[in-house]
RNA sequence: CGGGGUGUAGCGUAGUCUGGCCUAACGCGCCUGGUUUGGGACCAGGAGGUCGCCGGUUCGAAUCCGGCCGCCCCGACCA
């Protein structure tokens, strides 16, 4: 059977990165336009992520909580920038009522809202609107929230995970009483989301502040973490916003000082959406399916119990699933979020071995075991890496080692995933030394370091000429003077350029 | 919303220009039976379609004409 094969990444990026998500089982385009269905292969891995995402945020001290999906349009008149935003695509909820006329539904006229809802693009306006009943007096501060929630955000260009007109996310909101703890916490956050990135998905970032241009609607600056996917353009992977009093003026957010005075209150935001799965496909997956890392894998191990006969078939289960407990079975640990490993026993004989082992390949499971009656017959097992080719097949393992192998195995693939993102990462990134230079460069793909003037004129100008934008302006540059590449006037130091998603 | 394309079985397509052996074909997938099974097996049989929708021309429409709708690509916009 000539087996549907995925697009190589060399002939189309894009299909290629389609297909992956088609046939591991990630998502589809439903037929609602710009929104997807998150099938159960892709929600499984963004319920792990938000496993360890919410540890991350419980353990800096944040709790979750819930606010309406629907905010009332005044709320958005009250902070400008956030208007202007996010005023091009928002949802609005006219009427509350449908009727039936001669067979056809249709909205009821009669049922129209005194005042328009917007379906939340965001929820600072309704979140700080709430905080005002909630904050007095400085100990009331810090607040620090946290949301699981979905926006919609109505975009013109949609693609699966990267942009859709309703995505998952987390936002975190934070109230303070002074600058510099909502600065903090606001610098804490990146880090928590670097941390994440890194450690989790083993997707290496810069991290650092947007460019004034690039920044959140309402921000008084954004942190962000940027990545680098394989075929040279980045994603913005997470935000973290220092908001200063901007909201708390707009909804009058005030408390007092341990000195009776009234302040206004101190604000910071910060999100992850859906967009990390699309993130963590491009950083990892190869021309025969998904690749993901053991941190974050649904499902850790499969074993693939191998025999022709039924007798063989019975020999083999029961091998694979005595494996499968004592892998069960195991001391939980840190590296796993104190989680079972998750192990599948594939019993599906109606497709022969070779098919089997691509379709575990295909849905990215980071561990493969082979167990035929030949292996059997030494009490033994063939382990496979998925980031591995056939080449990186381990025979003649003995069965009551393979549970500590495949643990080792598994922290293994989690370090060499992160290494091997990192170095192409690190290699993909360039220097430009005039704007000439930087064109060319742009045009290979990665991040193009170049002085910049720092002005919002010329950053929509190389934008416009280029189609790149600034991604980032790295904590961990070299400061060094030098000059703009297009006006020539002074800059304290390189800026991380890129065409993005 | 501008420019270009496209709509035929669950998916991917052929057929449309030049109307008629199209009573709609092919591949994948699906169902049944059998042979297979250590890197994507094979054979046989079978199920599945208002050819996007509405109207028109014609003896006859997937095919020609008109209108509508959906989707895709390019642009403006973007976690």
């Amino acid at each position: 059977m000539a087996a549907e094969k995925i697009t190589s990444r060399s002939q189309d990026y894009s299909q290629w990165y389609l297909d992956i998500i088609h046939r591991a089982g990630l998502a589809e385009n439903s037929d609602v336009r710009g929104c997807m269905v998150i099938k159960p292969n892709g929600y499984a891995i963004w319920e792990k992520m938000q496993r360890a995402l919410d540890r991350l945020f419980k353990d800096t001290g944040h709790v979750n909580a819930y606010f309406p999906l629907f905010i009332p349009k005044n709320f958005f008149q009250k902070e400008e920038q956030m208007a202007e935003g996010f005023a091009k695509e928002c949802a609005v909820v006219t009427h509350y009522r449908l009727r039936s006329r001669q067979g056809k539904i249709e909205v009821d006229p009669e049922a129209k809202l005194e005042e328009e809802l917007i379906v939340r693009p965001t929820s600072e306006t309704i979140i700080w609107n709430t905080f005002k009943n909630w904050i007095q007096s400085y100990r009331d501060l810090p607040l620090l929230l946290n949301q699981w929630a979905n926006v919609v955000r109505w975009e013109m260009r949609t693609r699966l995970f990267l942009r859709t007109a309703e995505f998952l996310w987390q936002e975190g909101h934070t109230a303070h009483a002074t600058q510099q703890e909502a600065e903090d916490e606001t610098r804490q956050m990146v880090e928590v989301y670097r941390r994440f990135a890194e450690e989790w998905m083993a997707m290496p970032v810069l991290v650092g502040p947007k460019s004034e241009g690039q920044k959140f609607p309402g921000a008084v600056y954004t942190l962000c973490i940027e990545a680098l996917m394989q075929d040279g353009r980045a994603l913005q992977a997470g935000t973290s916003h220092f908001l200063g009093q901007n909201f708390a003026k707009a909804f009058d957010v005030t408390f007092q000082n341990d000195k009776g005075q009234r302040e206004f209150a101190w604000a910071t935001s910060w999100g992850v959406s859906t967009r990390l799965i699309g993130g963590l496909i491009m950083t990892h997956s190869d021309d025969q399916g998904l690749i993901v890392p053991p941190r974050l894998a649904p499902i850790h191990v499969a074993i693939v119990p191998i025999g022709k006969t039924d007798e063989e078939r019975d020999q083999t289960v029961q091998a694979a699933e005595r494996l499968a407990q004592a892998l069960r079975d195991l001391p939980r640990e840190s590296f796993f979020d104190y989680e079972p490993l998750i192990v599948r026993v594939d019993k599906d004989f109606q497709h022969m071995p070779g098919f089997r082992f691509a379709e575990w390949e295909l849905k990215g499971v980071p561990v493969r075991v082979e167990l035929g009656p030949k292996d059997l017959a030494q009490n033994a097992c063939v382990l496979a890496r998925r980031d591995m080719g056939k080449e990186g097949k381990q025979l003649g393992v003995p069965l009551t080692e393979a549970p500590a192998r495949i643990v080792t195995m598994l922290k293994e693939i989690q370090s060499s995933l992160f290494a091997k993102a990192r170095a192409f990462r690190d290699r993909s990134i360039h220097q430009a030394n005039s704007y000439d230079e930087f064109k060319k460069k742009i045009e290979d793909g990665g991040f193009v370091m170049a002085h910049w003037d720092g002005t919002r004129e010329t950053e929509d100008r190389i934008q416009e000429e280029t189609k790149a934008t600034i991604r980032c302006i790295p904590f961990d540059r070299v400061k060094e003077a030098g000059q703009c590449m297009v006006t020539g006037r002074s800059s304290e130091g390189r800026v991380a350029f890129a065409r993005a998603y």
